[in-house]
DNA sequence: CCGCACACTGTAAACGTTTACGGCGAGCGA
DNA sequence: TCGCTCGCCGTAAACGTTTACAGTGTGCGG
């Protein structure tokens, strides 16, 4: 137990050849005899040898891994970004190494530490503060951001908030017709929110509506939800909208919302962002922005392995495409069974007032529907 | 940019001193003169000097990582585990290797060389063959199992599935009187489930029912729970209650029966597993089994360092509680706005038939409550 | 028969640390 | 003054690879 292994030297002896023989063999290259290679396959095996990555990686000055940087490890959206990233890096031979920097006090060091085991760092959102990614990078480690507003000089993969937010809102303004509405979420920390924000307001000035002065705070969990519909209820006039900041403050609301008699849509609209797992199947189903999580993650991946793979530094921005969900829960008919919002008439919910049902369902192939905006090379 | 920053050498020369000396300022030693220290800290701060992981694993033969394989990363149960583990982890200074072996064909290869990479490994229930599993830990692999049953001298964790779905079906059968039940979800492959699914068939023979011949298979995700939905609608004799493998499963089925007139839990009663983020969320609110998931990723952790630590090979099983969570879905009167259900006398419900409230609502704290059954140091 | 190309293999120097060991003064007791 | 201890610091040998370079032997053309 515990044994450490045999090395180069021990398969060596055993074949009695040299540790440069040994090498070779094992990494499989050519210009070695049959003979020699067989002899030296056997010892492999016999010892059970296998090369230390200790070695190796002190040589090649490589880790063989890619690390990236999450504000938490919980709720569907990271997960799903992990899952793409993770794809793409096995893919690319590269092992995954994870820190959820949660609520540590301690996280910039904990990600200076990573910096110096992986070859390449992607840091989430607002994670940590732009001047330790500078530093990072004028360190000359590879890194890349993601989900947030492009820094100078860092590659960045994004996906746009604004415009499916106005497109959402204004759905909900011009062809439901709602006046009042509130935004919950916290705005605070997380660059994604303040965009979908921005997005909410605009969609107001386009109807000549004045928003609300700020958004109703609020965690992105269903606890702060049901906090969040508390105090919805308790507002001297109500919304008759509410826009929530993701899908698990959407899902809070709906079922507190529900238990306090208020019936959704018809009294109170609500809407999600996410389209997470559970949106569908929420009661109603939720109306909300599907994202391209996954692609998100592999193109994170994507960039930061040819970051590393050229040494210098790139340019390179990538900002992936949303798209409203309409179901059930913003006011429109909806057929669960089908998936299909039920209306006739004109394609374009946002302009004319009809849902179209193109923009209905996220299927399976939604990551190769999102497409990339921009892309420069460097 | 790529800089291949400074070593112990340019630091020493800097300083004019040897690289020994410089190491020993590096890591804090004693017995350096005020004044040395003080020349040697300048240059490394000058340099921007920060020591090389490669140089350092290999002498210490630590990589100072703990690696952990999952069969998949998506979904609420996975993402809490691995936070529980990942916690441990950075507490112990080490960092997170991830590996999700999804639908690889070459998994096995994955995680061998995961194992090279990693001091110590923690697998998840079916995810590599209980073979590899062995030949790993011979070759003197730290490794953990976890979500499955104890592999002779391979430390383990786990929960316990049996007991909870005993008492949950039990309380489906004797205290609500359904005498028509199903259970959904995929036994092969999930260690846990079919634990599960003895508990299941268990309460029947305790009440003299005739339980089904098999599981109405199912994957564990809402899709496939709509298509078990669908299923269930089609039987000659529809069932009285449905007792789904997860929250996933009941989810999907939960909305297919809404949509489809049914109503839950008047016409069909249906349960989860996991008591996920949106469970309470669901409609109606969801009765299902809280299982301490983040507690289990912990222990797991914990035990591979102590694994780690010792070199040797060390007997440890960990079986941690769960507990039946009941809401509203199984047919008892629940407050959504209390979290309690709603029904006075006695507090046994599997017995006497009176819902109990202590087990209503997993709280913040809920880890804590999970106690700790078998526990056997090496 | 000589020399050269070529295929194969060995030698040794990195890579950047840690650490056992030894050297060198200074201080101090005898 | 001698010698011992002790604090400080340098030397050098690991750790397990990869790889430039040098060697060996064989075949072959001249």
């Amino acid at each position: 137990m515990g044994a450490k292994g045999p090395t180069l030297h021990q398969v060596a002896d055993r074949a009695g050849v040299s540790i440069a023989t040994v090498s070779r063999v094992a990494r499989g290259l050519d210009h070695i005899s049959a003979e020699t290679r067989g002899r030296v396959l056997a010892a492999i095996d016999e010892l059970n040898y296998r090369p230390s990555h200790f070695g190796r990686a002190l040589v090649k000055r490589r880790h063989g891994t890619l690390g990236i940087v999450f504000p938490g490890l919980r709720g569907p959206y990271y997960a799903e970004v992990i899952h793409g990233f993770e794809v793409e890096a096995v893919a690319a031979g590269m092992s995954l190494l994870i820190l959820g920097t949660e609520l540590l006090p301690n996280a910039d060091t904990q990600v200076l530490g990573m910096a110096d085991r992986a070859d390449g760092l992607a840091v989430m959102g607002g994670t940590i503060g732009d001047d330790l990614i500078q530093r990072l990078a004028a360190r000359g480690v590879p890194i890349v951001t993601m989900a947030r507003p492009q820094l100078a000089g860092i590659p960045n993969a994004r996906v746009d908030n604004y415009a499916s937010t106005l497109a959402l809102v204004t759905h909900l303004i011009q062809y439901h017709g709602y006046d009042r509405l509130e935004f919950v979420g916290n705005i605070m920390g997380a660059p994604d929110a303040v965009e979908r924000w921005r997005g909410f307001v605009q969609a107001h000035l386009d109807a000549e509506l004045t928003p609300p002065d700020e958004p109703l705070s609020s965690a992105y969990e269903q606890a702060s939800g049901v906090q969040a519909a508390l105090r919805v209820l308790d507002l001297a006039r109500r919304p008759r909208a509410v826009v929530c900041g993701n899908d698990e403050i959407a899902t809070g609301m709906l079922s507190t919302l529900a238990a306090s008699g208020v019936r959704v849509p018809d009294e109170i609209a609500v809407t999600g962002w996410d389209d997470g797992p559970f949106a569908r199947y929420a009661t109603p189903p939720l109306t909300t922005v599907s994202q391209p999580a996954r692609a998100l993650g592999q193109q994170t991946a994507r960039t930061l392995l040819v970051l590393i793979e050229r040494g210098e530094s790139i340019e390179h921005e990538v900002v992936l495409t949303t798209e409203p969900i309409i179901r059930a829960s913003c006011g429109c008919p909806f057929d669960p069974a089908t998936g299909f919002t039920m209306a006739n008439g004109d394609r374009n919910p946002f302009k004319e007032g009809a849902p179209i049902d193109e923009l209905i369902e996220a299927d399976s192939t939604a990551n190769t529907r999102h497409r990339e905006i921009a892309l420069t090379g460097g």
